[in-house]
DNA sequence: ATAATATGTGGAACGCTTTTCAGAGCAAGC
DNA sequence: GCTTGCTCTGAAAAGCGTTCCACATATTAT
């Protein structure tokens, strides 16, 4: 296919004119210019991207990593993403990284080697040093909080969210309350659990170890969870879940071994995923989506602002209670 | 940051034996090859991947369409992708096209101006006309059936999975039944409707246009078709519906009015949603996880394949019913 | 001993576009 | 009449790696 020397040759004008049409410069000739859209058109002529790229160290691409891709949470952080995208100009690249370091790696990676502008990273394993040191090459938002110095990030507050969760529940009267949350030792989790031991010790309640689920991460999960509380010598009346297909299992298997939700065991979820309307779960709720938006904006600005590079920014979303039938 | 020539200048040799030791190449002295693999470790060195990009004319990216990133159908097709194409380096670009021609077409362009290797669309609304256009520039790949020359696809068998539905209803008793698809003259559509009325007719029973309930996209939309059938003058005994989250909005929706399901209702849903484990759906599933393996494996081939332009292939999923309680 | 093959290396062309710089022509302003 | 400032254009450099071709040396085979 032809390129944009063919293109000027023909056109009998230098390489520079052309290019200064294919980007809408002005100081060209109407005439010339039409001239040479015409033949543009004529010849089915389009730019090379790589080459673009190669010529600007600019791909219009930016970088996305979340642990699986099938998973409505980032799902819904990527529509996010995508909407703001889309109306910059700019191309997603998705990629999972399964939790393993390693492949988190090679998508940092992406950055260095400038496939990428920029890097939204979803749901992180790697280490804070490892974030830092790429953050040299390109920037970097978190859509969870981290202790890096120079990678900013936009998440939900999950402290406050489980501390809502909590308020609601000893409001309605719980006082044996358990948790489910997914990754032990994330900063979400961290948070979260901070706010649950707080709150039982506000009303002088010691914590019962056997109600605390961590790694829950499927339906499967949630549902494996009601077995194990039936199994333990006194049940808790409540449960707190980080999110809400967990709880929808927890419900449903609850259900099929007849304990009635809410009356027997009460849940709260934690997101605002559709699963949670269709089920009518009571949860604490934020939008993922506007989680996605405004990572979006802040890489944005990011990528257009050298000023801004290595000054760490922090951007946390409040929920709010959803109330409906499972409380 | 330094380039190649810098590295061969530091290393005193050419830059083709540097670009030897980058792409393990044999015939480079080991001494020399470590000496440079030395040299481009205290660089910090990396390959700029958009000149690879532009020299080698390949980008190691594949695209793909979908509607809309948050939806568990098209996610699950993108997870069978990602698996297949990390394990051949490949990176995906993915497109949210909202069902929109001309957000489609800047995509297909893609392909022209070589920032991909391939696309694999989930979902097109383009004509034939502009996708033969396009495969001209490289391999295309759909997953639904589709009627251009030289376009392949991997696709459920539609027509397969909507008789198996009526007949397993059938076979229950039924002869008073609903359909509910989406996207109204999709060739999926239109196979999924031709089983429906062949298999009224087989049983001589005429169709009832009240029963039928095209553009259902959402959960909400199934909750609408139950108040819909609400009005009719006489109900279905079963529905049949394209997807299992619509189903759940159904079911759902019937359980809120007093409709029981399945003695009132029964529900046949068509997917392998995970809502359908959840709320037991009867259903007849093909793995879209598995289609999205296919569609990958079968893009991978054409990109590496001249042999194989334009050679039109396609590859059919069968459905197997899974019996659960809404039937 | 000679031919044939394998190993190792450099030069230069190729892939393609953007952008800076220099300069030409022309109009307006003083 | 001369300066200033637009408008318009082209040459050339810069961005960077891959690969073909030519050539040199070292083995191995005949």
């Amino acid at each position: 296919m032809a390129n944009i020397r063919e293109i000027a040759k023909l056109a009998g004008v230098s390489v520079s004119t052309v290019s200064r049409v294919l980007n809408n410069h002005p100081y060209v000739n109407e005439k010339k210019r039409a001239e040479i859209l015409k033949i543009i058109e004529e010849q089915n002529y389009v730019q090379n991207s790589n080459a673009v790229h190669l010529s600007t160290g600019k791909t219009m691409v930016i970088g996305v990593t979340l642990p699986l891709v099938n998973n409505q949470y980032y799902s819904s952080i990527i529509e996010g993403i995508a909407a703001e995208a889309v109306q910059h100009h700019y191309k997603l690249m998705v990629c999972q990284t399964n939790n393993n370091p390693e492949q988190e790696r090679s998508v940092l990676h992406l950055l260095k080697n400038k496939k990428i502008d920029g890097l939204i990273m979803c749901s992180r394993s790697s280490s804070c040093e490892t974030l830092n040191e790429y953050a040299g090459y390109g920037p970097i938002i978190t859509c969870e909080a981290n202790d890096t110095t120079s990678v900013s990030s936009v998440h939900i507050d999950h402290y406050q969210t489980f501390l809502i969760g909590m308020e609601y529940l000893m409001k309605k009267g719980h006082r044996r309350i358990g948790y489910c949350i997914g990754r032990k030792n994330s900063f979400n989790s961290q948070h979260r659990k901070r706010a649950y031991y707080e709150k039982l010790r506000s009303i002088d309640v010691t914590p019962t170890p056997e109600w605390s689920f961590e790694e829950c991460l499927t339906i499967q999960d949630g549902k494996d969870v009601v077995g194990k509380l039936l199994q333990t010598e006194e049940r808790p009346t409540a449960m707190i879940v980080s999110c809400n297909h967990i709880a929808a299992g927890i419900i449903k298997e609850a259900s099929r071994l007849g304990i009635s939700v809410p009356e027997d065991l009460a849940v709260v979820g934690c997101d605002d995923q559709p699963i949670g309307e269709l089920l009518e779960i009571t949860t604490v709720s934020s939008s993922s989506t506007l989680m996605g938006k405004y990572a979006f904006e802040m890489l944005h600005e990011r990528i257009w602002t050298q000023q801004l590079v290595g000054k760490k920014e922090e951007k946390e979303l409040s929920p709010v209670l959803v109330e409906r039938l499972t409380t």
